[in-house]
RNA sequence: CGCGGGGUGGAGCAGUCUGGUAGCUCGUUAGGCUCAUAACCUAAAGGUCACAGGUUCAAAUCCUGUCCCCGCAA
């Protein structure tokens, strides 16, 4: 303890303000290693999701943010819900000036809400009021949209409905997955954190600006089924879908060829600009065109067959996966 | 201990059950043909069959152990 030095320091500067970070999956880690670097910035606590049973031999992990916050040596909790009193009370025990939630997986009550100084801060995927809820990312991408970006809001009752505080966005290029945006929106995340921290730190909070609810579109939570591909549809829109599910939940196909129906993944894509017209779901040559919807063509670049690693489309015909004149079918049930 | 598939020249695979000279489709290199080509013809190079131990006259193949990769499911 340097008495002089504290001491010397301007009765004016800004006290450290005490913050709590939420959030659970890769998405977050960005925005808590911001937290983590700002200067004058103190993690009481980091909240996310208890660890759980997790990938093949159903191993039990923390959650990225687990592990980095577990790194930094920060308090973690792993509240199951935090309806209940006693979490909220342990929640408002912490103090904080400020809370900063990146998908952190739970719903905030209210009283978590109003319990910082500064209320809550949550950092989301998508140029609200577009595309609120749980999977923005790959809901921009599968509608083909031009551009996306992150959105920090202060919190309020309701999905993703509170007022804005800072909104930049990114273009999504032609060919992008929604694991590369993922990614460019994570890092995007993180330096709009380190921002607003700044921001607050300075005294200049952002204007906030509430949402036009009627512009409001939802993305519903993906599932498995999600990924099958639906040969009616056009070239364009399978490929988005495609790039939208990329790395999960993946896009698959059924292959009628054996007695067992097969099902292959589909890495990559993009369409040709031929059309053809013949039955959806076939497979013209061994570069991989395949006809889609309304007679347009989908060019194959890489597919995965179950147990076996992404291969490209030649690599698939020379190992006896797949064959001109082969049909897709969009379901496993004949 | 959630279920399952796999590791064989540079790529993707067959061969393993029923041990006995390393195979297929490509790629690469050289040459040929062609107005030309991702086409075609000819030739060549390239493999400790994941690793270790065991059985055997003989192991990619059978037995035991180890490492690594992947699909399903969550």
């Amino acid at each position: 303890m340097t008495d002089k030095l504290s001491s010397s320091v301007s009765p004016f500067s800004s006290p450290v303000l005490r913050v709590v970070f939420m959030g659970t999956p890769d998405f977050a880690v960005p925005p808590l290693r911001a937290l983590l670097e700002a200067s004058g910035v103190e993690l009481a606590c980091v909240y996310t999701q208890p660890p759980r049973p997790k990938g093949r031999g159903h191993k039990v992990q923390p959650s990225p943010v687990h592990r980095l916050a577990e790194e930094a040596g920060i308090p973690v909790r792993t509240p199951k819900t935090l309806k209940d009193p006693q979490a909220q009370t342990a929640f408002a025990a912490l103090n904080a000036d400020l809370a900063i939630v990146a998908a952190y997986g739970l719903i905030l009550p209210e009283a978590v809400l109003h319990a910082p100084r500064l209320g809550c801060v949550n950092v989301h995927a998508s140029l609200l009021p577009r595309w609120r809820g749980a999977s923005p990312i790959q809901h921009a991408v599968r509608a083909g949209d031009p551009e996306t970006g992150v959105t920090l809001m202060q919190m309020a009752r309701g999905l993703d409905t509170g007022a804005m505080l800072l909104r930049r966005s990114v273009p999504i290029a032609p060919r992008m997955t929604a694991s590369d945006l993922h990614d460019a929106l994570a890092v995007l995340g993180g330096e709009m954190v380190s921002g607003f921290i700044a921001d607050v730190q300075h005294g200049v909070l952002p204007e906030a600006v509430p949402q036009d609810d009627e512009a409001a579109t939802y993305a519903k939570l993906l599932t498995r089924e999600d990924g099958h591909v639906d040969w009616a549809q056009s070239a364009v829109e399978i490929d988005r879908q495609v790039r939208a599910f990329h790395p999960w939940p993946g896009v698959r196909t059924f292959l009628n060829t054996g007695a067992a129906p097969q099902i292959l993944r589909i890495i990559r894509a993009v369409p040709a600009s031929l059309s053809r017209d013949a039955d959806p779901g076939t497979l013209l040559d061994r570069a991989g065109h395949v006809v889609c919807g309304g007679g347009s063509v989908l060019r194959l670049e890489a597919v995965q067959p179950p147990g076996g690693k992404p291969m490209d489309v030649s690599s698939a015909c020379n190992g006896g996966y797949l064959a001109p004149g082969m049909r897709f079918v969009s379901s496993a049930l004949k």
